[in-house]
DNA sequence: AATTGTGATCCGTGATCACGATTTCACAGC
DNA sequence: GCTGTGAAATCGTGATCACGGATCACAATT
């Protein structure tokens, strides 16, 4: 029997998470935005019913929360939250580099190498969305090389709860290239210890790239939080507080 | 503003998500069972609607598959998924427990060593059960020590994979006393960690912890995966195999 | 006897509708 | 000018139904 390939029919369903996981990445979605079933249903052009179990899927994911009034918003961002995030990031991700130390081959290397000068061309060119996505890029290339699908699942998760934060705050950094500059040092570090294969020394630089752009990021928590509203009508943001 | 707390009016679908998820952790439902949306609402008294989306949320936090098919099962075990699951378990608990090590007050302490003499207790009364209990209680208050709220879901989660597991194999042991009582010594280690407030060492008897009890059942892998059907009819597993 | 085609049955998906709760806004009362 | 009331709009939830795909049993065929 000839080898045709696989037969896949995407549902609605998960079209519609794909979307609105891609968009929540790129930052097309601001903490605290909130989003209606109804609204993206007309925007997508479908009936409510995938929708309203797409974002289900992303409340799972706790990239999205539901408040008591059973409204959904992007995760709003804490200062607390992001700490408690920078910790579990430098330690899961800390395991997942030292694991993909272990097991880098040459080919990885050469890999990991062009994927970082993307990156520092992207910074020449100083155009913050493409950095971005190749600093995205490698750090996934290198969780790959763990062989850890359930790792990757949880740093999956972390990211996607981080992103909406990290994409609008980025932008808003006015000279953001001598940070992105130091997260490239980092990911040379990186690639060493995964040609040395040295599984410590490649947690400890994985540890240092998230700790150093969190400390930024600390010192600029106000960034963050501005625009709202963009594809459902504007929320409003009142300023009366419950209680 | 008195506070009088929350009014809580539970969605059909939580409930159906919580009594899943109880099942799931009380090993009712065995590793690769498959479940149907309609027998479930029958069962349940509802309609299909809130269970279909309990299901997808499991099988958004990984406790559930969904197969090509389009039919739900519980998340089948594997060796290698056991094995990255521990190895997970090791790093991402043992992070919890240093933390929790670190803010452990008189007070926690008194609360461990209680918990853990509940186990004691059931290990001498050979209740399988009971011990598997407490041993959960004793960790998730361990955890909540650490006040760290995503933390704490990752562990949920990994707890949720590994719970239809685990459960099912304790049942098949017969002879889980010294099984168990390794167990609590390395508890005890855990509460002299946290008097001492020493969050390396908290985490090194983390670590062991979760590294004994699963080197034990590398070794009796084939212990699992027997009762497959309980609640839907029997999937009468056929021998054949696609190609 | 082994295999293939056929029909019945079951399952998940998605559309539609009804219901209850919440929010919003305008207007009347203090 | 602020508060409280009430109507209208909007939202999430859950029930019901139709549809396509998958599975299984049985019968016809090779």
């Amino acid at each position: 029997m000839a080898d045709l390939g696989q037969i896949e029919s995407a549902t609605i369903q998960t079209q519609v998470y794909q979307r609105l996981r891609e968009g929540l990445f790129d930052g097309a979605f601001s903490p605290g935005q909130s989003l209606t079933i109804r609204n993206l249903a007309a925007g997508l052009g479908t009936s409510p019913m995938p929708v309203r179990e797409a974002l289900q899927r992303l409340v799972a994911e706790r990239a999205l929360v539901q408040l008591p009034n059973r409204t959904f918003q992007v995760t709003p961002f804490t200062t607390e939250m992001f700490r408690e995030l920078t910790r579990v990031r430098m330690s899961v991700e800390g395991l997942a580099a030292g694991e993909a130390a272990r097991r880098t081959r040459a080919e990885d290397v050469r890999m990991l190498q062009k994927l970082n000068k993307t990156m520092i061309r992207g910074i020449e060119k100083n155009d913050s969305d493409a950095i971005m996505k190749s600093n995205f890029r490698f750090h996934f290339a290198l969780y790959e090389l763990a062989q850890m699908p359930q790792l990757m699942d949880i740093i999956n998760g972390l990211w996607l709860r981080a992103s909406p934060y990290l994409m609008n705050a980025h932008r808003n950094l006015e000279d953001p290239q001598p940070f992105f500059r130091a997260g490239t040092l980092f990911h040379d570090r990186l690639i060493e210890a995964c040609i040395a294969n040295d599984h410590r020394i490649a947690a400890r630089a994985m540890a240092g790239d998230i700790w150093y752009s969190a400390r930024y990021f600390r010192r600029n928590m106000e960034l963050v939080n501005t625009g709202t509203a963009k594809k459902t009508k504007t929320p409003k943001q009142s300023k009366s507080r419950k209680d």
